[in-house]
This record gives structure tokens, C-alpha cells and sequence, in this order.
DNA sequence: TCTATAATTCCATAATTATCGAATCATGGA
DNA sequence: TCCATGATTCGATAATTATGGAATTATAGA
């Protein structure tokens, strides 16, 4: 994943609206969730929804059909993973508990606060 | 971890200078790197670099110690493991690869695309 | 075709965020 | 104390983002 993937994925989920709509559609599953639903459950106006949800479309976090007359979206777990991936990868190095197989070489010998320089 | 402190975090890395900031505090691991080097290697503004870091501070994810002239930044690799642990249980439910013993059941029985109804 | 429903796009406005020069603060050394 | 260095805060400005009403688009059913 490049860097800037990442940052729009980062941006799609840095927001109130954006990462309470996205939970939802975590917690809902591959059967998604209809925009009015979603809009309705948060409380705010079907604009103000639509603007939110293209951004996770647009990161790929969210895809969405048509059924009907409603629009249903859905997480996509894969690229969720993905963004975790990418985390662990670049931002993770030196610590123990963030990924798999990511050891503390690659960030030195562990220096325990040489404050006395 | 709350909702609003992981949005904070998340805030904190969905930005180019930021995440590049961040990655290289990573790299350089306990260490740390003074701010006047940071400024350099970025290629920005001291002034503009303080806004940035403030917010990775604020966030947690970096932590700051004076010495002598300089000022050191680290990056704090248990906030980011905390940040990595509430995405996973939060937004990676129903993934296999996201993290470690998030099952699928929580979702519900998977859903092969039924667009049948 | 007409109507109702669901959603999006368009538009204006408000709010937030990013940028950097200038001024200020903190430290170390002469 | 004075000066130089490193960093932050302040201030103005530019750029981006969020909000929701009104208009538009898409679909289903009568």
C-alpha cells in the first residue's frame, strides 16, 4: 500500500461521522446497511451522509449496490486489513505487541532513555 | 481505548508531514530525533513543524523530552499498539487477517452476496 | 405516465486545518 | 550579562472540510 492510500484511508476513518458509520457497517456485516438506515441512525441529514460515505467509498473502505430504490453499503474487511498491514509495517517497528513478525532490529539496539549525555 | 481518543490518533497520522513525521520517529526508534532535524529532513518550516508535532503530542503517539538546546521527539510505540488494538476490535470484526481472535461470528452467519432478495 | 420514495449532487456557508514569517521563550557558552 | 542557537507561539492568510437545504437523478408501483 502506498503512503498516500494510506493517508486517505486514515482521513476516511478520522472523523466522528465517518468511523461511527463505518462501525456500523463493521458490526453489520457483509449484509450491509441502506444509506436512509444509516443516515437515520446517526442523526443526520442524507447530504451530509452521502458526502461521508464517498469518502470511505473513495479509500475503498466501503463498497456499495443498489437494491431497489435504496443504496446499501458495506465494510470491506479486505482493505481494512489492508490499511492494518500497512500500520504494522511502517509505523509499528521496535515495538512487540503491534504485528506479526516485526522485530525490534530494524530500529537498534534498545536504548532505555540515554538521557544522560 | 474511547472512540474520540482513537479519532484523535487517527487525526494525528491522516496527514502527509504528519505520517511522514511519524514514520521516521519509527524508524529512529527510542532514540528519538531532535525537531531542527525533523524540520530539515521534511523540508518545512520549524514553525510548521511544532503545529504538527503538538498534535502527535496531543495525540499521545509522540512524546517529547528537552535536551540541552534541542528538543527530542520519539515515537510512543504503546499508543500506536493501542491504537492498532482498537481498530481491530472495533473496525476489523467479520476480517480473519485483521488481528488476533477477532472471530467472524460476531457479524452473523457470512453472507455470500445475496442479491437475490 | 404520474407519483412517491431513496439517494445523490449542487450550492452557499461555517468551521477547521495548514502554512510560514515574525516575535518570543529557553538554554548554553563567552 | 550578552550573544547565538534551537524551538515554540502568535498572527495573518490560504486551503480544505463539514453541514444541510434545494434541486436532481434513479427506481418501483399504481
Amino acid at each position: 500500500m502506498e503512503p498516500n492510500h494510506a493517508i486517505e484511508s486514515l482521513q476516511a476513518l478520522a472523523q466522528e461521522t465517518r468511523l461511527t458509520a463505518f462501525r456500523l457497517l463493521v458490526e453489520a456485516g457483509p449484509r450491509g446497511v441502506a444509506a436512509g438506515e444509516i443516515a437515520r441512525t446517526l442523526g443526520i441529514a442524507p447530504s451530509s451522509l452521502s458526502f461521508h460515505l464517498s469518502h470511505l467509498v473513495h479509500a475503498g473502505l466501503v463498497a456499495s449496490r443498489r437494491a431497489g430504490r435504496q443504496v446499501i453499503y458495506a465494510a470491506e474487511f479486505d482493505a481494512m486489513e489492508r490499511l492494518m498491514a500497512y500500520l504494522t509495517e511502517n509505523c509499528c517497528r521496535g515495538a512487540e505487541g503491534c504485528g506479526p513478525l516485526v522485530p525490534r532490529i530494524a530500529a537498534g539496539p534498545p536504548i532505555v532513555e540515554d538521557r544522560a549525555s
